[in-house]
RNA sequence: GCGGCAGUAGUUCAGUGGCAGAACGCCUGACUGUGGCUCAGGAUGUCGCGGGUUCGAUCCCCGCCCGCCGCCCCA
């Protein structure tokens, strides 16, 4: 073991399939601002508290996913502070909605951001410990109509835009409401009990379910047990009138918009937060982990970490996945792209000019890959192939004369251009 | 964290208890200012790491690491 090695669950993003990830974020930056939404970017640790108090204590995601260590005190009277890996972004969005206290400028607020978040989960295809999402969030104070069913539809329908223009076809939109923190409440209790006398005929996981989290129930994936889980209460049927109309107000918005959604009556999202509407967009040939992205509302989570009266809702895509669905969905999305032109000195003499000819090119927002006059024109044809849409040949006659020769290599036509016209004719 | 399958050249993968292989890619030349096609030649490597069995292990056994599939969870 005396290599060096990415760590488990990281990587490396390499070209040319970083040019994706970088098309994937310019598109998502574009389409956010349309929406008017503007970035902001938080740590990427923070207090652990503020994770245990946001995303829950006894989540999966804090109680043993979390990458936490306790910080050195500074001083002798001081005690250490427990700081953690964000595991997601929204209570670190919260926290900073707060902090500045955004809220006081009686404006909704709509957020942006990306970046790499940390779970130490076990590694599988679309699931690694150091992973990416996009996420956005809509929050401020209820008097800026930060509860609307608007915002629920507005920020779906966005969603529904971002996939589309990624080229990311076949997706479907799955929509529930979890309610009130009462309603789901009730929902757990009505659950447990219609659990009881039928719970003996399901598998091993969901007995243990039933017991620990009924909600997880709902997630069970065995065959068997579907048509039990079929026939249990659903959550719709626990909601109080204010978040049955709350649902209905988005999915009538989505039905004129024309956002294709299926409603899942299973769809009880992990994390603690969640209040009414949640979603998830999901992909087939992701494997176990189909989920691109996920979000809901979250109307207690400013209160939950100490801040105002906030209602929100957001979303979190995880980029990893979008990557790995759009190479899937398109091969050609990986192959990588060829300079302008290439441009190959003949003999080692002529370097400093083919630099000082780089230069000017490069200047004039060309793109250009420069060769070394040591290399027999063979080879310099052969390595301006691979890089390269056209070679522009520059040896003493070219120097002199002022008339350069450039190679189209799709064509295969070779032609004499004059310097002062070259970067014209480059840019065809 | 649990169960299962894998790890050999840059890549995709064969293979055998006794000299480490193919294809593609790469390098050189045929061709001294013209690539792609062709031909000739060349280099690929701690056979994931460590231990054990054996005269001898890339191969068999054990442990570890890492990846993948499923569970769990989630983006």
């Amino acid at each position: 073991m005396s290599t060096l090695k990415a760590v488990r669950g990281t990587r490396d993003l390499l070209p040319p399939e970083t040019a994706l990830w970088n098309r994937i974020e310019a598109t998502a930056r574009a389409v956010f601002a349309r929406y008017n939404f503007g970035e902001i970017r938080t740590p990427v640790f923070e207090d652990t508290g503020l994770f245990a108090r946001g995303v829950g204590e006894e989540t999966d995601i804090v109680s043993k996913e979390m990458y936490t260590w306790e910080d050195r005190a500074r001083a002798q009277s001081e005690k250490p502070q427990s700081l953690t890996l964000r595991p997601e972004n929204t209570a670190g969005v919260v926290r900073a909605y707060i902090e500045h206290g955004l809220g006081e400028s009686g404006q909704l607020q709509k957020l942006y951001y990306m970046g790499p978040q940390f779970r130490r989960e076990r590694p599988q295809k679309g699931r690694y410990r150091q992973f990416s999402q996009i996420g956005a969030e809509v929050i401020g104070p209820p008097s800026a109509g930060s509860e609307s069913p608007l915002r629920d539809a507005e920020v779906l329908e966005m969603l529904a835009s971002l996939l589309d223009e990624l080229g990311i076809s076949g997706w479907t939109l799955e929509l529930n409401s979890v309610g009130s923190p009462a309603d789901r409440a009730r929902y757990n209790e009505a659950l447990r009990a219609a659990l009881v006398p039928v719970v003996s005929q399901m598998c091993e996981d969901c007995k243990r379910r039933a017991v620990t989290n009924p909600l997880r129930v709902l997630d069970c994936k065995v065959p068997a047990d579907q048509p039990i889980i079929d026939t249990l209460p659903v959550i719709a049927d626990s909601l109080d009138e204010a978040s049955k109309a709350h649902f209905a107000a988005v999915t009538a918005a989505l039905d004129a918009a024309g956002v294709p959604y299926t409603r899942n009556h299973r769809l009880v999202r992990g994390l603690d937060y969640y209040t009414r509407t949640t979603f998830e967009f999901t992909h087939g040939g992701l494997g176990a982990q189909n989920a691109l992205l996920g979000g809901g509302r979250y109307d207690g989570l400013s209160e939950a970490i100490g801040g105002p009266k906030a209602p929100g809702i957001g979303f979190a895509m995880g980029e990893d996945r979008l990557v790995l669905t759009l190479l899937a969905l398109n091969e050609q999305n990986a192959g990588a792209q060829k300079a302008d032109a290439y441009i190959a000195p003949l003999g080692e003499g002529l370097n400093a000019a083919a630099l000082t000819l780089a230069r000017e090119l490069r200047h004039q927002g060309l793109w250009i890959e420069l060769g070394e006059g040591g290399f027999r024109l063979k080879k310099s044809f052969d390595a301006a192939d691979k890089t390269a849409r056209r070679i522009v040949i520059l040896g003493e006659d070219e120097l002199q004369s002022g008339i350069l020769t450039v190679k189209t290599f799709s064509t295969g036509v070779q032609t004499k251009i004059p310097r002062t016209e070259l970067a014209a004719f480059l840019s065809l």
